[in-house]
DNA sequence: AGCGAACTAGACCGATCGGTCAAGAAGCTT
DNA sequence: AAGCTTCTTGACCGATCGGTCTAGTTCGCT
């Protein structure tokens, strides 16, 4: 749905989303209807029409934007930092936090990667986070720090465990991100293989 | 629901399960009507409520009887052996070959994880599943092999690089299972911070 | 003030949903 | 064959869904 928008209509708009997110993450995708958004923001059923031209878009918006902040945050914790491991170790701690703060949105990616009309949308945007760690392993790889493996597996493998962990011990226990985040990057560090002694640059 | 049931009851209500697990893994729960089933399989309608009271109930006859599957082979891969690390190893391969085996239990299982109607149902099970691998987790930080931390988050990170690892490369691109199993249980061992030199017994 | 574009309300629609029910068929037991 | 339980059919029901549409209001610009 392409549109001109006012000041006003991008406020309705970001309304509009902002309250469906919680309302997807709270009652599920499936259970809660357009007229449950719209009567949660006090409009009418037209306003929601103008601004989505169906609900599955609403929620393909949202989920796209959501992976788009994620990798944004990312790369910012990683700018500047030349090696490899030190880069995966701030990734890590990156998606861990970014997970902490947008508890919302890591149901919904979490839900539409099980889903298979959304599945395709989440599938890309996941696939750029692996990409992106990918290369840090492999560079680690040539380096002679981390045991040669396949550097997909591994990436897929760290970012389970980031988002499980969260799940279970911020979401659900509410304890606190940093130490969580420490615990994730340790668990991960063994699991690439890097005994102690390759911690340090040969 | 409970019923006394023929033999050709067991097996009407066998056929009931046996299609709408596909249906619900292939299409989603909410989007598989009771109708979808019933036409599935080639009865009248009456026939889904005689055997189950509602689709919702059915659905979690699935899911406790997924886990319980799964937890029996589990205990049964692992029995007689003593040593707690070689406990988690055949505990690691069983989940990962469970999963393999059982690709549309896995979807179910993780799309219930996510829908606030059906976590509590899966929880327990899940909860059971943690358990067992604490136990040894804790068995091998008291012979000092390995380092000492939380085993329960331990035993969750493990349980979702199973999880993730199977999606991607047995149900996505049918690699190898046993092959699979390996990278999982090497990923876990490291995971777990059992450097090389605690993997033999002291 | 006037005018077109942006926005809003909410009645309405056809489709579909989970679930009910009355009627009867099929299978056991005696 | 009778009679009880198990099993089956499919029309039917009220509710709810995503989405449409018309009529109207508000806004920004000239």
């Amino acid at each position: 749905m392409q549109r001109q928008l006012t000041q006003r209509g991008q406020e309705r708009k970001a309304q509009l989303v902002s309250f469906a997110i919680k309302a997807f993450a709270q009652n599920g995708y499936h259970t809660t209807s357009v007229a449950d958004i719209v009567d949660g923001v006090g409009v009418g059923k037209g306003v929601f029409y103008w601004y989505f031209s169906s609900k599955e878009e609403l929620f393909i918006e949202i989920l796209r934007t959501s992976q788009r902040d994620m990798r944004r945050r990312q790369q910012r914790e990683i700018r500047g930092v030349e090696d490899p491991l030190d880069r995966i170790d701030l990734g890590i701690r990156a998606a861990v936090l970014w997970f902490a703060e947008n508890d919302d949105l890591r149901r919904l990616l979490e839900f539409a990667r099980n889903e298979s009309t959304f599945a395709s949308a989440v599938h890309h945007g996941q696939k750029v986070l692996v990409e992106d760690a990918r290369t840090h392993i492999e560079e680690g790889i040539k380096e002679g720090r981390i045991p040669p493996r396949d550097p997909e597996a591994l990436a897929l493998a760290m970012l389970a465990v980031a988002n499980q962990l969260t799940q279970v011990y911020i979401s659900e226990r509410n304890e606190d991100p940093e130490v969580v985040a420490d615990t994730v990057a340790e668990f991960c560090r063994g699991g690439l293989g890097m005994s102690p002694e390759f911690r340090q640059r040969p």
